[in-house]
DNA sequence: CAACTAGTCAACCATCAAGTTATATTTAGA
DNA sequence: TCTAAATATAACTTGATGGTTGACTAGTTG
């Protein structure tokens, strides 16, 4: 075991808390998540992704701008039309390993449970 | 390279959108990442965390009963004191990989500034 | 130019969530 | 038992946010 020896953990400045919680807070929502998903496919036009999440005009493009400001997704215009697409594709690691963080809680609940 | 063949993404439920999401909104706060933070060096009493913090007792104890009710954090009881402690370390890696973004974003921005 | 289409923006409302204050609960000790 | 300490909870206030509606902008087409 190597914890023996306290790890040195970077400082976390108020400041670098409120960048970080920012850009987790854009990816605690559902319908923001939906987009991304429907994304991971390839480029969609805002249309596409307004039928594809059953959502509002206006409400995906609000969520679009955030997710662009955030710089979780790109923006490219042709004609009267906006696409978009994923920026960095790491963006799903992370869904990845709150997935798996789901299910390891899940799974110490199992074993609670099923304890004499 | 693997892009030949598109990776079939895992089907998003909204019911699965809405847990994922869920989980990232606890994070996207900076006091329940400083409480994390001040856990990161080992169990912490509330009233510790709340000197640690600067921030109200009721508070603090409002944002820990979140994390604990995720998953994110343990609890233990000694006499009159409550012990805080990390439940699962991986959520610091869910923090780098978040800066990683960051760091990567504003890498991008500033070579978007620099172009020709 | 008029009509249409795709998207953004602004205003508004309802809901939610963070923080505070006060109160309740539980345990230790005099 | 009475008190003090540590924590949890309830009630409340206030600011943030998601969703909708409607106006506005900019291309496209007749």
């Amino acid at each position: 075991m190597a914890s023996a020896r306290q790890p040195a953990h970077p400082i976390l400045t108020p400041e670098r808390a409120r960048i970080i919680a920012e850009r987790f807070r854009v990816l605690g929502e559902p319908m923001r998540l939906a987009l991304l998903h429907a994304l991971q496919a390839g480029e969609r036009s805002v249309g596409e992704l307004v039928t594809a999440t059953g959502a509002g005009q206006a409400n995906v493009s609000k969520h679009l701008q955030l997710l662009y400001h955030q710089g979780f997704v790109e923006r490219r215009k042709e004609g009267v039309t906006a696409f978009y697409r994923i920026a960095d594709p790491h963006v799903f690691d992370l869904c990845e390993m709150v997935c798996g963080g789901i299910q390891e809680g899940l799974r110490t609940k199992q074993r609670a449970m099923t304890e004499v």
